[in-house]
Order: structure tokens, then C-alpha cells, then sequence
DNA sequence: ACACTATTTGGCGATTTTACCAAATAGGAA
DNA sequence: TTCCTATTTGGTAAAATCGCCAAATAGTGT
């Protein structure tokens, strides 16, 4: 593999490890629907803020998030709908999971 | 956030946490174009070969890929093609970062 | 300036991930 | 069976991740 397919690969892991905690798939979710601050999605996933503020500056970090400060909040906004189009695939692939060990019972 | 809602997120973050590595990344990459051994792989990654076996029992286990036994080799396929549209978003997040970063410079 | 609220940051232990080496396993060929 | 090749598994040290607490920071309102 040369030099700069491998750097390629690395940043595009940069940006699906951001992805891959239940916890900021949730926020993703969330923020999908409409923008929210730290507090608001703090209370729906019901941890401490600060781990919150951390899954968020990770998602901030990668790209996927962008903050906006209004008054004493700051608003967190998703910067590209097309992350959403991970879901019904990850989906899939579990689905097709769960299929297959069925019939594997049945046999 | 509900249970059964919880554990939704729990396992498509399952899901994408195996695809959060840049080999295996790599390695998703190429099943598309055809379906690889163990060796071929390993001499394309150029890593030991337990390492790249472990990356394949990660991304089997997650369901993404699938191994059919030849012989003396092991070969594995892509399970899901749909996996293959997250390319192309992900490196609309990194373009659009890379973007911002530039006009940032700019002004 | 002071108090109050929202958010971020630093630090810590616990857990997970990663890559390599060495050893075990599986199958084909002599 | 014995040798050989391909792959998996177990073990280990180094690095990264995670969640909480405590403290720092930023902005509002008095």
C-alpha cells in the first residue's frame, strides 16, 4: 500500500472512530432532527456533562459537528446529512446478521 | 434515552467500531473489487499475518464480511456492499473540513 | 464586582484496542 | 505418517478510550 492511499485511509478512520460509540450515534440522531445544546442532549443520554462535552468535541473534531454559542449555550448543529445514510446500511448489516444466525438455529 | 433504544445504538455501534480502523477500511475496500485470502491481503498491508487475521475476525464477527474455506486458504468476501456508500461521505467530511480550514486561513 | 448557569478542560483509574511474537491448528502433498 | 503452507489463537506490552470528579472558563444578569 503506498504512502498516500495509507494516509487516506487513516484520515477516513479519523472520521468513522468518531462515529463508533452508542453514544454519539445517539447525538447524531438527535441533532439530525434539530440543533441542540450540551445541556438539552446531557439530560436525554442522562450521563455527567462533561462526558457529554467530550463526545461532542470528538464529533466537533472529525467534522461531522459544528457549534454555534448563543447566550450562555452552546447550540451543536450536524455540518453533513450524508452520515445518515450510515444508519440504514449499519442496519442492514446487522439485520442480515440476526437472519443468518437464525436459519443457522433452524439447520 | 430507553432501553430498548439504548441497545439499538449499542449494536450499530458494534457495527461501525469495526469499520474504524484504517486497515480495515483497506481491507472492506478491496473485498469489493474481489474476494481476497489471508495471504493476499497480508502482502498488500504488508503486517504480520496474525495481525491481519485478527483484523478480518473483527470485521467478520461484526457481520460486514464472510470467510468461504479453499483449500490450504481462507477467503473472504463483503457481505454488505451498502457498506461501500460510507466512502463517499466520509470523504465529503473530510473535503468539507479541509475546506473550512482553508477559508479560515484565508480571512 | 458578584453570583449564577452552561460548558470545557485536566486528571485519574478502569477498560479496550493494537501489533507483534510464539505456539497451536487445519489441510494438502509427498 | 511426515513435511509444508496458510491461518488462527494466546500472551504481552504500549497506546488509546471512557466516564466521572473537580476545577477552570465564558457569558448573563444584578
Amino acid at each position: 500500500m503506498e504512502i498516500a492511499e495509507k494516509q487516506r485511509y487513516e484520515e477516513m478512520a479519523k472520521v468513522v472512530k468518531a462515529m463508533a460509540h452508542p453514544t454519539r450515534l445517539f447525538i447524531i440522531d438527535e441533532l439530525k432532527k434539530k440543533p441542540h445544546c450540551v445541556c438539552e442532549l446531557t439530560e436525554m443520554i442522562g450521563a455527567d456533562t462533561s462526558t457529554v462535552s467530550k463526545h461532542l468535541s470528538v464529533l466537533k473534531n472529525a467534522g461531522i459537528i459544528y457549534a454555534e454559542k448563543r447566550g450562555n449555550n452552546v447550540y451543536y448543529h450536524l455540518r453533513c446529512d450524508c452520515v445518515l445514510n450510515f444508519y440504514n446500511c449499519i442496519i442492514n448489516v446487522i439485520e442480515t446478521g440476526n437472519r443468518l444466525q437464525i436459519e443457522r438455529i433452524k439447520h
